[in-house]
DNA sequence: GTTCCGTATATAG
DNA sequence: CTATATACGGAAC
């Protein structure tokens, strides 16, 4: 089943296999409409709440990572124990998987649901690094996280 | 501030 | 297998 939520700002769409994320995806949101959050759904309410500057931990929940190589699947899942409200870098994460900071990148941009895996605590040495529904949209989460990102953002 | 390599992984040819 | 492309980082200008 595939379900939209939208804030102000923020358009997500999930789709969901009975309880297991299947995907997530990420827009700004159009002005035109706003969606109906249909509700009895915990996950959409979860991400209603984070939306909105809930402390939600969004790791109980199933994703499928069906296709996915085995080292995306490494990261993807040291990415789900990073906190709310924490970054780390690119750079650390290769430390700790013993690889090399664009190969973290790499498998990051594959992540099938940012969000419920919540990729954009990952960021550059020097500057915010990549997302790929676009650096706005990352920005915009890590500041619902009470995070702001150094004004010297390079690209 | 720039530009240029080294690096690990994925994908196309 | 070789070549090319990265959501990086660090060294060198």
């Amino acid at each position: 089943m595939r379900y939209t939520l939208s804030t102000d700002t923020l358009t997500v769409t999930v789709t969901l296999d009975h309880s297991i994320v299947k995907k997530v995806t990420l827009r700004e949101a159009d002005q035109s409409v706003e969606d109906v959050v249909e509700s009895g759904v915990d996950l959409l309410d979860e991400i209603s709440a984070y939306l909105n500057g809930g402390r939600v931990d969004f790791s109980r929940y199933a994703v499928d990572l069906e296709g996915l190589t085995d080292f995306q699947r490494r990261v993807l899942g040291k990415v789900r124990q990073i906190p709310y409200g924490v970054v780390v870098t690119y750079g650390t994460l290769a430390r700790e998987l013993q690889t090399s900071p664009r190969a973290i990148g790499n498998a990051l941009s594959r992540n099938p649901a940012p969000i419920v895996i919540p990729c954009h605590r990952v960021i550059g040495k020097h500057g915010i690094g990549g997302f790929t529904s676009g650096v706005a949209i990352k920005e915009h989460l890590l500041q619902i996280e009470g995070i702001s990102i150094d004004p010297s953002s390079n690209k």
